[in-house]
This record gives C-alpha cells, sequence and structure tokens, in this order.
DNA sequence: TTGTATGCGTTATCAG
DNA sequence: CTGATAACGCATACAA
C-alpha cells in the first residue's frame, strides 16, 4: 500500500508538503506542486481515509439514518433512493458514509447512541423519516455533538438543518388539480400517521384548499396504511366524490376499495413512487425527487461540517400522473 | 470524548493494559479485568473504530458493492434486504461496512479501484449482482487485495467465497409446481439476461426439466425487462400453454400480455417480490430470502478474514404463491 | 516556501 | 501479569 510517505522520499519533498499539496494549501510553489502532483499520478497514490479522519477532525465521517419498514416496498424504494442520491453525492464531496438503520439503535440510550456514533469517528448525521415519537434522536440533535440534517421535519438550530418539498402546498396543489378535472365537491381526506411531520403539514394543505374553495371535508387517520385506507375509504367514500390520500400506497388501498365497491371516486396520492404505475388505474400524485433531495441532505451537511449554521431548505416538487407505460422498461 | 487513555487513568492501570481487556487478551488477571471493565461501564467508553483500524489493520472495513437500477423499484426492493442484512449483521460482528454502487466505480481501471478500497480501509467486498461483463470487478476478485463474497455467481477461490441458492433446482421446482398444477406440455420460457450468472443455471435448470418430463420447451431471452418479457408473451404464448419465466418482472410483463390477449396460462415467476401482489394475478414464484442471503454473505466473510479459505455456500429458498392480502399493511 | 515535530486513539512488541 | 513505547497514515502549528 502505497502511502504519503512514499510520495514524499519519490518526490524528495517532506511529508507535510505532499499534504500540503493534497489539500490545496496555498503556500506551495506551482514547481512543487506539480512535482508531487506528478509522483502521485504514477504512484496511484490515494491518501488513506481512515488516517486523514483520525488526524483532522475536520473530514468526518457521515452516517445516514434510516427507517426501515421491509413489509411494504414502496418505503424500499424511496429509501434506496435516499441512499444512492445521498453515496453518490459524498463521493463527490469526498465524504465517508455509513448506513445505519433506526432499529439497530432503537433498544440504546441517548448517550449510548451519542458514543456510538462518536467511536465510528461520525460528525455529520441525516435523518430519513423521523417522528415525533423518535426520543433519541431529538436528544441527538440537542445534544449538538453533531452536524445533523432532518429530512422532513422542521427542527432547524445551530448545528442542524431541515431539507424538504412544501408538503402543504404540495398537497393543495395535488388535490386542486384532482378536484378542479372532475369537479368535485366534497373530499374524503386520508392522512398519515400521526407522529409524522408531514402529515399535520399535509392536512394544514387540504384544509387551507377546502376552506378556499368552500369544499367540504372530512378528514380521516390512515396511519399510511395501504389496508387502513381500504377500510376508510370503503366506510366514507359513498358520500364523497373524491378522496384524496397522503401517501401513494394509500391511494391504492382506496383505489382497491372503489373498485370492490364498484364506484367511481377520482383518488390522488401523495410521494410519486413506481408501483403507482402497477394498480392499473392512473391517479395524480406529488412526485418527489428522492435523490435529488439526499443530494441536497448531504450539501447541506457539508455547509454545515464547514461550521456555517443551520437553516431550512426547500426542494421543488412535481405533479404527476403515472401511467404503466412509464415505468415498464 | 472520552478516550481510552481517561479510563486508564482512572483505572490506574496503562493504557496498554486497557486494550488487552478490552480486545479478551489472555494475560490479563481477572481482578484487573473487572476494574477496567466498571470504569469502561461507569464512563460509556466506547473504543474509536477509526483509531482502532489505523493502528491494527485486523478489524478492517467492508464495502457492500451494489448494482442499481433506479428505474425498476423490483431491484430496490431486492438491494434494500441485501443492505438491511448485511448492516445488521455487520454491527453485530463489529464490522465497519461502506455501500458503494457499482456505478460509482464504473469509470475507474482496475488498480484505480484497489487504491480507492484501500484508501478505505477496506478488507472485504460483497458483490451483488455480478455479470460477466464486469470486468473491473473480476480483476478485483483476481487480485487478491481483499477478502470477497459473490452473491449469485460461482467465484471461489483462496479468499472468495459464494452465497446463493440453487438457481438450478429452484428454477425447476417452480415448474414443476406450476406444470403439474395446470397439466401443461409445452413451455415458453422467458429467460434472463444473458451475461449474468444465475441465468444459465436456470435455463439448465428448465431445460432439465422439461427432458425429464418430456415436455415441448422453446427459451427466449427476456433481458430481465418486463417489457420484452410482455412482447415475447404476445409473439408466442398462443402456441404454448404455460409461460415460465425467470424473474417476477418479466411474470408481470407476460401476465400483462395475456391480459391484453384475453387468453389463459399459467405463468410462475422468481424472486417473490413484493410487487407480485399488486399485479391481481397470483403467480407460484421461488422466494428467496434475500436479507439472510446477504447475513449468510457477512458472516461468510467474516471467515474469510479470519484467514479461512473461500467456498462455496448454498442458501435455502422457498415455493410461494403471493397474494394482495398477504402484503398489504 | 519548505521541513520538523507532535498528536489523533488504538494496537502490538517488548522489557520489566 | 503489567507498563512503556513504537508504529499506523496523515494533518498542522511552528521553526527554519
Amino acid at each position: 500500500m502505497v502511502s504519503i510517505k512514499d510520495v514524499a522520499k519519490e518526490a524528495g519533498v517532506a511529508i507535510s508538503t505532499v499534504s500540503k499539496v493534497l489539500n490545496n494549501y496555498p503556500n506551495v510553489s506551482e514547481e512543487t506542486r506539480k512535482k508531487v502532483g506528478d509522483v502521485v499520478e504514477r504512484l496511484g497514490f490515494v491518501p488513506n481515509a481512515v488516517a486523514a479522519s483520525l488526524s483532522s477532525k475536520k473530514t468526518g465521517r457521515v452516517a445516514l439514518l434510516i427507517k426501515l419498514n421491509l413489509r411494504t416496498q414502496a418505503s424500499d424504494e424511496i429509501s434506496m433512493q435516499y441512499i444512492s442520491g445521498a453515496v453518490h453525492r459524498a463521493k463527490e464531496l469526498q465524504l465517508d458514509v455509513i448506513t445505519v438503520f433506526t432499529s439497530m439503535i432503537e433498544d440504546m440510550s441517548a448517550p449510548e447512541v451519542i458514543s456510538y456514533f462518536e467511536s465510528q469517528g461520525i460528525r455529520g448525521i441525516i435523518v430519513y423519516g423521523l417522528t415525533t415519537r423518535d426520543k433519541v434522536v431529538h436528544k441527538l440533535i440537542d445534544s449538538g455533538n453533531f452536524k445533523m440534517v432532518v429530512i422532513d421535519a422542521p427542527m432547524v438550530n445551530e448545528s442542524t438543518s431541515s431539507v424538504s418539498i412544501d408538503h402543504r402546498q404540495a398537497q393543495k396543489d395535488v388535490a386542486l388539480k384532482t378536484i378542479t378535472e372532475n369537479g368535485c365537491k366534497k373530499v374524503l381526506y386520508i392522512s398519515g400517521e400521526e407522529s409524522g411531520y408531514v402529515t399535520s403539514e399535509r392536512l394544514e394543505g387540504i384544509k387551507e384548499l377546502c376552506r378556499e374553495k368552500r369544499l367540504r371535508l372530512i378528514t380521516r387517520n390512515g396511519d399510511f396504511s395501504e389496508l387502513k385506507a381500504r377500510e376508510i375509504t370503503t366506510k366514507y367514500a359513498k358520500k364523497y366524490d373524491c378522496v384524496v390520500c397522503a401517501s401513494d400506497l394509500m391511494a391504492i388501498g382506496a383505489m382497491k376499495a372503489l373498485i370492490e365497491m364498484d364506484i367511481f371516486r377520482p383518488v390522488c396520492g401523495f410521494d410519486g413512487i413506481i408501483l403507482m404505475g402497477y394498480v392499473g388505474k392512473q391517479m395524480n400524485t406529488v412526485k418527489q425527487d428522492f435523490v435529488k433531495i439526499s443530494e441536497e441532505a448531504l450539501d447541506e451537511l457539508w455547509r454545515l461540517m464547514q461550521g456555517e449554521k443551520g437553516r431550512k431548505v426547500t426542494v421543488p416538487y412535481s405533479l404527476e400522473r403515472l401511467k404503466y407505460e412509464d415505468i415498464i422498461c
């Protein structure tokens, strides 16, 4: 394994000089910079990330904290895109990432989790799918031990940023489109899990819309569950002329119920997962670019690690109508 | 951050002694072992994995090399289960894992990839979804620089193990079941991508079965593509009384074609992905436990890192019939 | 502009 | 059985 020492010897300079070249320090002559660069190239030297991270404390590692639900692959699709976006961006930023599932830390106390991450050399954490019930993660955020970026939750402080789309507006948009297209007056809204931060945002959106457009609205908690959405739809859909769901999976459940009941009601979902293309019927949905969101999160974490302050970052979304033809290949 | 030094001072012993206790070295008295253990407990000390790996070179890191296809979320589901199984098992084994997508290394030469992994302190690599065309990965395997475990490909040498189900037998089993249940005589087999190692295994299986049972067989290459399977089915299904597919996604494509043609043919798939539950019709399929496979792979990598030799590991599978009711929640 | 020396948190090798 | 002390590969304050 070729080390910085080998490069230094080969180039006839000191180790520190090589280090300076590697890290683009200012006070190095063009001449030695080139000399060292050539040797690095020739020897195919790549700095040892482990040693670098031990030494500097600046170029730290990043953890992706992901909530897993192996029963529904809708979340698999989303998680994969999150991971993909993060890992790719991390490589560009020369950051080292590890993937951690919440199930791995759920039986630890906050101090235990903190020392676990510290022992791993973690300096930044991206949290995907935080709910109000995740006490330990909240303590992590409050501890200030790590730079953190939280997806889809309004946590912002000195060392914590939030990244998400505008859920309230998106819910308004997709519902409005569906309602206008079908001339609806009475909306059945199936909301997500109460502890989820996005749930209340989206709920606000639909309420606001119905107030503005003077539509009748009933809301029921579907818990992001396909089955519950199906039951709710079975129970209420007859009396309403449109079903707005806070997730695609619930929209699929609602659609199944409508087919069973043999009545038509426009349904719209939220997230834009590929699964939507497989259920036969088309629906409007909010398309989130999870890859982009994750890249954005990593950029934000990078900013925080440079010493900048936490802030709220909003990512764009789009409205889509997924057809089977769009997804097969 | 509490370090080994703090523990040593607090316990009134030398750093090296603490290290010995931590790593269960033999020559330590029960007394000091307990004394140190207590302090470790009290201070909540967790050894810094980065420093340990720098120093020892024994407790290495592991990379998961994953092939991503963002267009089909069938592979997302599988990849997520792979990652989940590996990450969880890794934590138990106190191994550190990083996730790498093939797209991140596809434009690098073999030496570059090797130094990249070495720079990351990687000592073991698990390869998911290897094809014959992945030249660089083959060079990685041949280089002997890393302990490797390859899923679903028959690569075995001194430092490389393979982990997979018995694809040949599984293909036979699922096809036999489907054929017997429906009394079929003429089989249309839609195979996977030619460069995939599993493709030929599964193909052998169906050929063997048809030979044994004296069934007529035609095989066509569907490239693991839903669309191609659909086209092939449209073209040939009329003349055959059963469609055996080398993947669930292709089975879905075949089913769609049959529905369009308005004829019935039993279809069977391979993999057991949840998506199968959403297409309306039930099909037989081979259920692979991807989480288990990945855990097994990690155990195997662990063995290799202990200096044991590469070998072939076979994991069990089961036959299933996925219904919508089985997957909703 | 360059080189020297020290430290990061562990492990490992020796003396004692 | 225990304790100094030298690595591990790199970054960096400081000296030259």
